[in-house]
DNA sequence: CTAGCTTCCCGAACCGGTTCGACACGGCAA
DNA sequence: TTGCCGTGTCGAACCGGTTCGGGAAGCTAG
């Protein structure tokens, strides 16, 4: 059930039966009909591996995830699902390739073996070698976020420091003045991941215009993680009245610590992040949030790489979201913060 | 860089480095280091769409995952995870395949144009045309989930009839005589999602062994479809004292629902049922749950599937998994059901 | 009637691997 | 010296498509 045999029972040649259906020359009514007719008959469809190799694309898009040793969070899985879809739109397939531990060896796969036309890099990090090996093959990719120096390269991404600073500015007005940011885990800021860096950058940034009294936490991605943070920051804080979280995995621990230390959110406590919007309204109360657009990512990802894919040389493009703070019921007016010791 | 241009500079035959690489045919040692330097040297890794046309295997793994309109669940996210994982080392890829409107046009793509060589079917139907039509081509393929008439194929699934009811005679054992069962959405349950009628079944059933007053309801995947719902149950019997859901992303929502019909958790009402352990420890207070062990799912599957390419015409295996009940801090005994009007 | 132009199709080469059959070579026994 | 065998390598065919150059048939213009 290959071309050849199309072309025997069509009374044609091969070459033929490839121009009738590719369209890539005119053929006539006849033929195709006839063509068209034995191809419905046997449900011939061309073989993915053949075509391939023939003209050199493979029809599929990299999506390069971390490793599940960082938890994955729902706006990734929206993230990836959204790719998919905007992917098929495209006629692309999406083939998942972990970065895990030897991020090498996926990586040989996906370029090396040349399994995909084109890669989407997820959770990228300030100084990333995967982007810069990419780069530096010139190997048509889109990263979901930017590194330290974006300039000439390809990424859509969230304003990060925008956000935060929303965030930040949003308690300020409220009339908040100790406040905590609880980032991402220590191991990934330190390993340089964008959002946790540019995160806090725009926490500190924010917190200083306004003269805040802040403090800065990493937290684990679970719930029991969330839970010994807030503990943590009202242990050296008592008078801390609100906090923000990058922290999707540990929002539900964070609720947690403060019920049990007794502060009633929003009425003694304010919270308040960058979350997506699912998540958000999971909660209760639900909570005022920066929504992660995590769709809308994944469909601006695949939008740009299709481009560069149709159009190599093309001037790289990218596109920085800053989604504005939803209210929810998670922050409120700051209150006289409570005696130390007054449950 | 082909393996051409490999043969030229080690000055040997292209069949000689075939061979030298596979290791299928003896190879001096001489001429084998030879090779071995230049691809080394060069970085040559062979093309992985030639070899797939040259010996008829991809290496490539289908998932089949539902569309997006069902909202993707925590548990989904970590199965998905697991599955590339486990694949990686069998060296397979994953590629990800949308069954969305036109399940018909990736599934051509998937087996039509042979790009994968196995598939693995999520969320399984009773009646399940995916299932049937893989099965009529004999097509190497693992359901996550049980069809109507498993016999003679190849799964791994939960017994939802059994988790259902293990969390009926736990409600039933702690003295609650008037529960509610709060199911995945009405449109999924007629679609005949499995898990949804086998979980409604084993409520079912249990609840008559135990003879307890129930009441069955279809809730939307989000939070705010979990919090009507719970008004519902309290409207319909306001006497209820406890309930059991498969609808992970409704949690939150139900637990809203309590809270503002003044319903303390675990005091006044329990909640449990078949949830991922993640999301589980994420709400307050934690649910008690029979955790869904997505992770072991999805290497199982791909076990499984790996395994029936190895041997084809092995006899189908499955894994029916019943993992047991996590006593978490949800559920409690039940109290005097609090009378009509008071909060 | 022939030159020239379309229209439509064919054959062959190619993409980059794998695999089979054959053959050259050296060693050993007869 | 001849015959035989095992080892190591090569050439060619093949997988199933795409694409290029060219040629046959039909039509129009000179």
């Amino acid at each position: 059930m290959n071309i050849g045999e199309i072309a025997r029972r069509a009374g044609v040649s091969r070459s033929t039966v490839s121009y009738a259906l590719s369209g890539k020359r005119p053929v006539s009514d006849d033929t195709r009909r006839k063509i068209q007719q034995v191809v419905d008959e046997l449900g011939y469809r061309p073989s993915a591996s053949a075509r391939a190799l023939a003209n050199g694309r493979t029809s599929t898009l990299g999506l390069v995830f971390p490793p599940a040793g960082n938890h994955y969070t729902g706006m990734q899985l929206d993230f990836i699902g959204s790719v998919v879809e905007a992917a098929a739109v495209y006629d692309y397939d999406v083939l998942l390739s972990p970065s895990g531990v030897d991020s090498d060896r996926s990586f040989q796969r996906l370029l090396g073996e040349r399994r995909v036309d084109g890669a989407i890099l997820m959770e990228i990090r300030l100084e990333d070698d995967r982007a810069d090996h990419l780069a530096a093959l010139d190997f048509p990719s889109v990263a979901i976020g930017r590194t330290a120096r974006p300039e000439g390269s390809w990424w859509v991404g969230l304003d990060h420091i925008a956000l935060v600073e929303a965030c930040v500015h949003h308690l300020a007005d409220l009339g908040h003045r100790r406040i905590a940011f609880v980032n991402r885990p220590e191991q990934l800021l330190r390993a340089g991941y964008e959002s946790a860096h540019r995160g806090l950058d725009g926490f500190t940034k924010a917190a200083a215009e306004r003269g805040l009294t802040v403090r800065t936490y990493c937290c684990g991605d679970d719930a029991a993680s969330g839970q010994a943070c807030v503990e943590r920051i009202l242990h050296d804080d008592p008078a801390t009245t609100g906090l923000v979280t990058l922290n999707e995995a540990a929002l539900g621990g964070l609720y947690r610590g403060l019920a049990q230390a007794g502060r009633h959110v929003p009425r003694d406590f304010s919270v308040t992040g960058v979350v997506a919007a699912r998540w958000a309204e999971t909660v209760t109360p639900q909570l005022t949030a920066a929504d992660v657009p995590a769709a809308d990512l994944g469909r601006l990802a695949v939008d740009l790489l299709v481009e560069r894919l149709d159009h190599p040389g093309a001037p790289p493009r990218h596109h920085l979201l800053t989604p504005p703070i939803s209210l929810r019921a998670s922050t409120g007016p700051a209150g006289v913060p409570p005696t130390v010791g007054t449950p």
